[in-house]
DNA sequence: CGGAATGTTGATAGGTGTCAAAGATGGTGG
DNA sequence: CCACCATCTTTGACACCTATCAACATTCCG
């Protein structure tokens, strides 16, 4: 694991008011400020492994991970991405169950486990926030079940452009419901697959599928173009079959 | 719905050491016994709808309920199984994203929201017993996303079957990795198959073909008997390759 | 520039869904 | 108590979607 250590003040911290600790008051984030330390993990590196101890708690400060589990034969499935201000790690417990591997270079920001388990009962705003964003990820969880138990390879690489967007659109606070976007993969196809539950040929042909539909447009593989989000959306297949909010 | 209203003290609760007020001292058990209330929902009644609003939060404490979700055209995914000792809502959040059923007649032990709400920000052991069980049911709903992602339909039934063994065992406390078990099955097989990700027909074609390998018996449609759990476990195709914990 | 990794496309096979009908099961009322 | 009907379950035939195996194209880096 490439280590490169820093020193940025929480204070100016980009993942500040979406993280664990975005609920702190000014003495709870000096606490914080204390113990933490940075860690950049190169493209590629493993986070952790399931069934490996975990000392250190962590949120991810800049790229992107993901949470996996790969059978014995070899199969692969993705259960997590993890982005900037989500968290890694359960406090009470030392062993994870899964696989956290570096998409990108990923930057994160560590706490002692005993330190932050500490934290964690003496600041109720941090147990709290734990709270609402595990809860969150639980819906997000329950929602890929729908996707990998009910939609076809269509449908599937269909909502994940859309929540690309959606999630693009929530970081820029921009909310486009129509018109053109340009977005970047952040996965490789192998991944993708992996996210789906599908395999890399039959994702890439769902790809190619969309292009000639002309739904989007591919310059490089790694960059899509949606000329019209609204002609992707009705495809979705939402419980309520309208557009994502 | 169906309501029985009872009143039962906290003490000789059956869920009393495994529910949300698990880790309460004596003074916050007697604040959630003034708030509480005891609600029956009978056999294939709505307890919530997606996104309805919720003024109770509640704990199974007898019973079986599913957490599922419908698409517009019909199609249905299982993402949670609610058993005695689970929670239903979330604090800070009114609506939910899912559709919950009684799949048995369920008992449910009611707090207003408001007031629950309340006894989170005061009681620390109640805020942190609920972050420990929303973990494990994160850790869940992966495992479930693995299944529905990568497992065959065989696989799926028989990880179905072994969940019910290891569930059995957890509340009797007997933990056999050997010998016959008998399992009799809380859901029809229409609920299994949205439990699987499966139709119908998959799911009784699967249970007929272990009948005829001898894996299992079937003296009724919802009794199973497992001759013996050796012989099930070594294609339940866990990520290490052996037996379920 | 060259080789490895990544992505695309094709042919084929196999697993699961769909449509249809027959068998069990269980509850209800006569 | 039994007959009847609705519901649940099983089984069959067939179609279709996706996986698999294979080859080729492209991109990325060393």
């Amino acid at each position: 694991m490439n280590l490169r250590l820093a020193r940025t003040s929480c204070i100016e911290c980009p993942i500040r008011h979406r993280a664990v600790c975005a609920e702190c008051d000014d003495t709870e984030l000096a606490v914080l400020e204390g113990i933490k330390s940075y860690v950049t993990v190169p493209k590629g590196g493993r986070i952790a492994e399931a069934g490996e101890s975990l000392d250190h708690l962590s949120s991810v400060v800049s790229g992107c991970a993901t949470v996996s589990k790969t059978l014995a034969d070899g199969r692969r499935q993705m259960v997590g991405l993890l982005l900037p201000s989500d968290f890694i790690g359960r406090p009470g417990r030392a062993t994870l169950s899964f696989d956290i591997e570096a998409a990108t270079d990923v930057t994160l920001c560590r706490f002692q486990r005993r330190a932050f388990e500490a934290i964690i009962r003496s600041s109720p705003n941090v147990a709290r926030r734990l709270l609402t964003m595990t809860l969150d990820e639980l819906d997000v969880a329950r929602d890929w079940q729908v996707l990998l138990g009910r939609l076809t390879a269509r449908e599937r690489v269909i909502h994940f452009l859309l929540s690309l967007v959606r999630r693009e659109a929530t970081e820029t606070g921009a909310a486009h419901r129509s018109g053109p976007v340009r977005l970047e993969l952040p996965l490789s196809r192998e991944m993708i697959a992996d996210y789906l539950g599908l395999t890399i040929e039959t994702t890439s042909r769902q790809f190619t599928a969309l292009r000639k539909d002309g739904l989007i447009e591919t310059p490089t593989a790694r960059t899509i173009v949606v000329p019209d989000l609204l002609n992707l959306m009705p495809e979705a297949m939402d419980e309520d079959g309208g557009p994502i909010a």
